[in-house]
DNA sequence: GTCTATACGAAGATAGAC
DNA sequence: GTCTATCTTCGTATAGAC
């Protein structure tokens, strides 16, 4: 992995924040110290403050979320990837004692204040992670209509899950929807 | 219904600020105005402050939750009952210009603070819905193991179904996850 | 370009007047 | 019992020294 500049940081710090305490409670103070950046300069790389860290924070999410759900898939089919997919989040909300979440879930519900583009990031994100989904399922034998509603289910049931799975402070809700999920997609593929 | 007294509408505000905004983005202050109540009273009637507020107003969406759901299900049956209850926050989400979202997830997907009452009141939420939806589908004839897991991921996904119709000012994520639902319950019980 | 110091408002919470 | 005024801390953001 190449030298991460002072500005990459802050925007992996960001998303990590995010995902753990919401858009909200994400301080400009705090991301600055948690990056090892003074406050100034967050200012400095991000003129637009806050949303617009917001915003950088969000797409890296979904980037990096494009990158690993798309590379597991192709390596190991919608089954196998979606498996290997919910093993990475069971590894990060355990290795974070039930505290990381989704930087985009996290965005999604709160009501935006005056800027909403976090949230039109977030919005994208879910497009672009169903419609990768839904696509795979198609090209294994499911019929239009079932791969869009099930890959709508399977973003929002992950989701669902990783928040559930923070309040009770247990992997067993992951455990069980990884078992639906498996069970449903191989009904409706070949 | 019965007259509301100020405690009782402070609770209520609550739920809703908290599914809009989220935990840390709801003000004991703002909550107090949306409830026509001074701020000296909210401490007078919640001598916890805001944490007491926030638990009691997560319990209150459980147990509106448990009601609805349960009422629509005893009523409908798993398959029609479910349909109900998702027709229902179609309508939230709709009515409220995609801004209002479930206080019982908002909670769940923020770092506690210092005090985690709140999130284990949302755990508490979680695990009572999800014991109602298995023991429905267990009656009409679902084997225990495909019941527990098919109802982690009906409550995961709903919630984050609407979280996703609010990025995307749409209900489509919603109608969606209504029809996959509906399938995939069908093909469980008798 | 980097960072310190600070302005200004709003947060949670409380004291004490009525 | 109800509410106003206030304390302290923390938020976003910026000015300006180096």
């Amino acid at each position: 992995m190449a030298k991460r500049t002072a500005r990459e940081q802050l925007v992996v710090g960001a998303a990590d924040m995010l995902g753990r305490r919401g858009l909200r409670a994400t301080s400009v103070r705090e991301l600055a110290k948690h990056s090892g950046a003074p406050l100034g300069s967050t200012y400095h790389y991000f003129p637009g403050g806050k949303t617009q860290v917001a915003v950088e924070a969000v797409e890296f999410a979904d980037a990096l979320t494009m990158r690993v759900l798309g590379d597991a898939i192709s390596a190991d089919g919608p089954v196998g990837g979606l498996g290997r997919f919910v093993n990475m989040w069971r590894d990060v909300v355990v290795n974070s004692d039930f505290r990381a979440g989704c930087p985009v879930l996290a965005v999604s519900v709160e009501e935006p204040d005056d800027d909403d583009a976090p949230l039109q990031a977030a919005a994208r994100a879910f497009e672009r992670w169903t419609d990768l989904l839904a696509e795979s399922l198609r090209m294994h034998g499911a019929e239009d209509d079932t791969a869009q509603r099930t890959a709508i289910l399977i973003v929002a049931s992950i989701e669902g899950t990783v928040a559930m799975c923070r309040a009770q402070r247990s992997t067993a809700p992951l455990d069980r929807t990884a078992d639906a999920l498996e069970h449903l997609v191989r009904s409706i593929i070949d």
